[in-house]
DNA sequence: TTTTCCATGTAACTCGTTACATGATTTC
DNA sequence: GAAATCATGTAACGAGTTACATGGAAAA
C-alpha cells in the first residue's frame, strides 16, 4: 500500500493527471520510491476502481487529452487509514546487497579490501550527491534527512569494517617467516 | 543474483539438500533474506539447469528421498563472480515504509507523535531481540553487526525526529490564547 | 494416535517492469 | 523538419509468493 499512499497523498494536495504525478515523483521523490510511470497509470486505474479517486477527461487548448484525478471522500478515508498504518509500524529496510558479506572470507584479504573500498567509494559518492541536493519544504525534508542519516551510518559502519579488516593480521601460513 | 549467491555460498561449504538449506537459512539468516522455501526449490532447479550445481538423489534409511546438490566448477566460478560483483557495489536499502513521513503533517500533532512513538517501540523491540541473539561465527557475524548498526541508527534518528516534533510549538490558531 | 518433523514440489496468482505503440505540440 | 515535451496506455514477461498437494517417519 506504499504506492497507493503516495498517490493518494499527492492527489490530496489537488487534482492532477498522471503525467503531472509522474513528473513530480521523478523530480522530487526519486530517491525514496521506484514507482515507474507505467505502473502509476495502472495504479490510478485501480484507485478509481476502488472509488478512491474520480477521473475527468480534460483538455487545455489543443494539448493532448488528460485524465485528471481527484480524491474522493472514500479516498481521503483510505489515505488517513493507510497513513496511520504506515506511521505506526516499523518495517526494517531490505538491504540490497548484504549477503556477500557473509562470504567475504572466500576471497583473499587483499581483494576483499579492494572491493570494500570500491563499495565505500560508491556509497560516499551517493552521499555527496545527496548532501548537495537542494532543501525541500515541509515534511519532504524529513525523507531526505532520513536518507542522509541512513547513508552516513552506512558509510561509518563500512569504514569501521574496512579498518578492522586492515588491522587484523593476515593469518600465517605454514612456513611463513615469524618475527 | 542475491539469492543465487546465497545458495551457492552455502553449497560451497558442502553438499546439501533443499530442506537443509531452507532450514539453515531460516535458523541463521532469516533476518537478512526473505527467501521462501518453495522459491529455494525452484531456484535449485535453475542452478542445476545452468550447470552450477549437480543433483543426486539419496535416501538415508527409510527417510524420504532427498535431492542433494553440490557445487560444480562452473558453480564456483559463478560464485566468485557474483561475490565480487556484490561486494564491490553499494546498493542502498529500500526502506519499507518511508513515504508516510512525507505526509505526517496531515495528522494532528498529538496523533502523529502517538504513532511515531509506537513505531519507535516496535523498532526498539526488534533491536532488543536482535541484541540478545547468540553470536555467530566468522563472517556471518558481520551481517548481524550490520543489522544492529542499522537498527541503532534508525532508532536514534527516529528519537531525534520525535524530540524535535515535541519541542516545536503547536501552530497557533486564530483566537488561541497568546501568553 | 495425533502432531511434529522430514522432504519436495506444482499451479495459480500478484505485483511490477520492459518494451512497445501512439499521437499531438512546441521548440530548435 | 527534427527533436523534445506532453500525455497515455497495453501486452508480454519475470520474479516471487501463496496455497495446495503428497507422503513417510518419529515423537508425544
Amino acid at each position: 500500500m506504499e504506492r497507493e499512499l503516495l498517490l493518494l497523498g499527492l492527489l490530496r494536495q489537488g487534482a492532477m493527471h498522471g503525467y503531472q504525478l509522474n513528473d513530480f515523483i521523478e523530480r522530487n521523490l526519486a530517491f525514496c520510491t521506484d514507482l515507474k510511470k507505467s505502473t502509476a497509470y495502472v495504479l490510478l486505474d485501480k484507485l478509481q476502481a476502488r472509488g478512491w479517486v474520480t477521473m475527468q477527461e480534460a483538455r487545455a487548448g489543443n494539448r493532448p487529452h488528460k485524465r485528471v484525478y481527484s480524491l474522493t471522500a472514500a479516498g481521503e478515508d483510505a489515505f488517513q487509514r493507510l497513513l496511520r498504518e504506515n506511521l505506526g509500524e516499523f518495517v526494517a529496510a531490505k538491504t540490497g546487497s548484504d549477503i556477500g558479506l557473509a562470504f567475504i572470507d572466500a576471497l583473499p584479504k587483499r581483494e576483499a579490501l579492494r572491493l570494500l573500498n570500491r563499495r565505500r567509494a560508491a556509497l560516499a559518492e551517493q552521499l555527496t550527491e545527496f548532501e548537495s541536493a537542494p532543501q525541500h519544504q515541509g515534511s519532504y525534508q524529513l525523507l531526505i534527512d532520513h536518507q542522509l542519516n541512513y547513508l552516513r551510518c552506512e558509510l561509518e559502519w563500512l569504514s569501521q569494517v574496512i579498518a578492522r579488516m586492515q588491522s587484523r593480521r593476515v593469518p600465517l601460513r605454514r612456513g611463513s617467516a615469524r618475527a
